[in-house]
DNA sequence: GTCTATACATCGATAGAC
DNA sequence: GTCTATCGATGTATAGAC
């Protein structure tokens, strides 16, 4: 059972069970192999966490910085940066739910100070403050805009069957990808240009 | 020690460490007393769960029917309705993070039919489509349109250490309630009415 | 690397004294 | 109503055979 394998399988495990409800022994179980084999693998259950979820939750940080940075215009970047978070989400099915728990509770990467969370409202908030001060986006509070964003691009994956049931089919189709991103992109246009 | 005080007592751990997280030993200790006293007054764990945490969550239901309904025009009312939202969000601080996993975890409060999360989300998609009819929202996909808006409401104050990091001091002091009002429903008001 | 067997703590839940 | 004591199952983790 390759190693990669077993990363893979945990994360989904904590993704739809949370830390302490998925279980040493059920995510062996999912792996079909025994419990002691896990733990010869990752000596501690704290240590497969956090490497299984690190590896989901490392590259969103790196997008924002992406799609932020670059020499386009603010509304582009915006732009870009809404279809590359909303296209890595929908890729990647744990990735949501996962920084979502860690959100609520306060996880290894939000305790941190220099981890994804943190670091990534920050940089867009200041995205935003940038946006304003150039004149592309509308004077707000760019402390609730951002968490206001953040919030409607995390929520929508994170709820899955919730967000399914309101549209047709699985949020994860590559359809419902793409009407996802032009739905959220426009959204977050309006929000930052408007009023 | 009286029934309402241990509901309280296990709403707020359970919104603070999960269903799996919140051990009923861990509740009667933080009641100050013992584990076999606490299932004395709530024969199951699951019992004390759905009747701490559906009294938390009734009254959003009932809230945005409130508000949906009634003879103002559609933007009067999605004003009010982020208001009282925002404002009961505010006032009971385990109600979003509640709330929030129970989407994560599909808990019994979505996983019947007729329960909050699901029958508001239908409410509010329906209240928008009908205020679009009416002339008064933007065309758009009312369906994307109401997830975003409950994402944006509900993460905000789930979130309360990493929010509360971006604007200074506790998101649930009133002077920051009523900032984080005046955002939302500005930021509401434009999604519907903008591009 | 994977297994059986096991150690020790904690889980949800119960019995019965006070 | 609250307690001590305990049940059986499951939690993380380890020892040691193959």
């Amino acid at each position: 059972m390759p190693r990669a394998r077993l990363l893979a399988i945990a994360r989904q495990a904590f993704a739809e069970l949370g830390y302490s409800g998925a279980s040493m022994s059920a995510i062996a179980t999912r792996a079909g192999i025994r419990k002691p084999s896990l733990f010869h693998h990752f000596p501690t259950k704290e240590g497969l966490y956090v490497e299984a979820v690190g590896a989901a939750l490392a590259p969103m940080g790196a997008l924002v910085e992406l799609a932020a940075g670059g020499d386009h215009g603010f509304l582009v970047r915006l732009d870009r940066l809404g279809e590359l978070v909303t296209d890595y989400l929908g890729a990647h099915p744990e990735a949501a739910r996962l920084l979502v728990r860690e959100v609520l509770d306060s996880g290894p990467f939000l305790s941190a100070p220099s981890q994804p969370a943190g670091v990534v409202l920050d940089a867009v908030r200041a995205f935003l403050e940038a946006g304003m001060d150039a004149g592309e986006f509308a004077r707000a509070d760019a402390r609730h805009l951002a968490l206001s964003i953040v919030a409607l691009h995390l929520f929508y994956f994170a709820a899955d069957p919730l967000s399914g049931a309101q549209i047709e089919g699985s949020v994860f189709d590559e359809e419902q990808i793409a009407s996802r991103r032009a739905a959220v992109v426009g959204q977050v246009r309006t929000l930052v240009t408007g009023s």
